[in-house]
DNA sequence: ATTAAAAAATGAACACTGTTCAAAAAATAT
DNA sequence: ATATTTTTTGAACAGTGTTCATTTTTTAAT
């Protein structure tokens, strides 16, 4: 039947192009800001379409959180040509913080905002298997590194965890507004300086 | 005038419930769940009063938000008996997690939800005063133990600043969820082993 | 080409949200 | 006891996410 994966093909990208759309509006507007009527509206469709295709609008959320995640996988694909770990684990908080300034909102609805956590927790799919991910390829690095003598006495896992939360904390300060409050003596250069200092502590570890 | 100065007090306590209530029901059901006719139920008083006393609903979370950093300084009293540096440095980040860990719902209102900062920006007070005096109390002590030889080569300010990114990105993924869905060999301990690489790292630097 | 069946799209309606503001109630001053 | 000021109220408004009977469109069969 020809009909049937038509039909298939078009529901598909139907459903693409309502997270094309959220994701415009997010970008212009804000997550929190962006409705669904919003959504409708942007490409010409009714709420009640847009209700065929997702679940609710977590669920628009955790799509689009997902192809966040697609999206920093392309900034990490030039990462793994780099054979050095520890030339690699430097880039790679690069790389994260780059992305993440880049994408701030998308970058917000991956690692910050609840919604699409509340999604996974409701679905059958109980992992956040895209978080795993690149938790994973941070923490290989970090065991490779380890392998060629660095980070003596470390335990593998909680330093990955802990270097991760070093650079998440930076992105998750600067997004959500908590640098500006605070006055630092150059307010521009405070997360390339911070960069440095990562650069700095890696290479005492 | 005397009635006049009663009428000072009552209106500072009514504002003191409200504030209260918000609170109760901020703990029990979550900030974004809570909403203002919640908060006028639980007082028993109406809707339209709450507006009386707080201009909006980010009135009421900047105020919350300010009782947090009270209660993080009731938390943070104790350290500064530590005459040590290093020592205080240690136990800073210690406390700092305690007080995020047992105080989850406020700590994500003092430095995660964006509504606070909002009505910060908003208002003639620019400065994020609370934040800029906690991030304060870290900065001297790291000037400390620079003082005393520590932490050669780094910049006091990104140095500081990384220290908070480091310890504030733990408590973020952890309060946001996404330490969930990675699978840790020990989901329960990861924090517990996150300080104690916090305190590895900061005694190689 | 006409008609019957299936699929897709719709938007009014519901229960909720934050917010406003004229009116009512209470407290104070005369 | 009356007039004035202050405080409190809750109906009303514009907006939100969500549902679902109805309409429109598409497909299949004659």
């Amino acid at each position: 039947m020809s009909t049937a994966e038509r039909k298939a093909r078009e529901k598909e990208a139907l459903k693409m192009l309502i997270l094309k759309g959220a994701k415009k509006l997010f970008l212009e507007r804000g997550i929190e800001q962006t409705t669904i009527r919003n959504i409708a509206d942007e490409i010409d469709y009714s709420v009640g379409t847009v209700y065929v295709y997702f679940k609710d609008k977590n669920a628009i959320l955790h799509d689009l959180h997902s192809i966040g995640f697609q999206e920093l996988g392309g900034y990490f694909i030039e990462l793994f040509a780099i054979k050095d770990p520890m030339e690699r684990l430097k880039k790679m908080g690069f790389t994260y913080l780059k992305f993440a300034m880049e994408n701030s909102e998308m970058y917000d609805l991956m690692f910050i905002v609840k919604a699409p956590m509340e999604f996974i927790e409701s679905s059958d799919n109980q992992a956040w298997n895209e978080g795993a991910d690149t938790f994973n390829a941070l923490k290989k690095t970090v065991e490779e590194c380890m392998n060629q003598g660095h980070f003596e006495g470390h335990s593998l896992e909680a330093l990955s965890f802990m270097i991760w939360s070093l650079v998440h904390g930076m992105c998750c300060l600067e997004i959500r507004q908590r640098t500006k409050g605070v006055k630092f003596s150059n307010p521009d250069t405070i997360l390339s300086e911070g960069y440095n200092e990562y650069l700095k502590i890696i290479k005492k570890l």
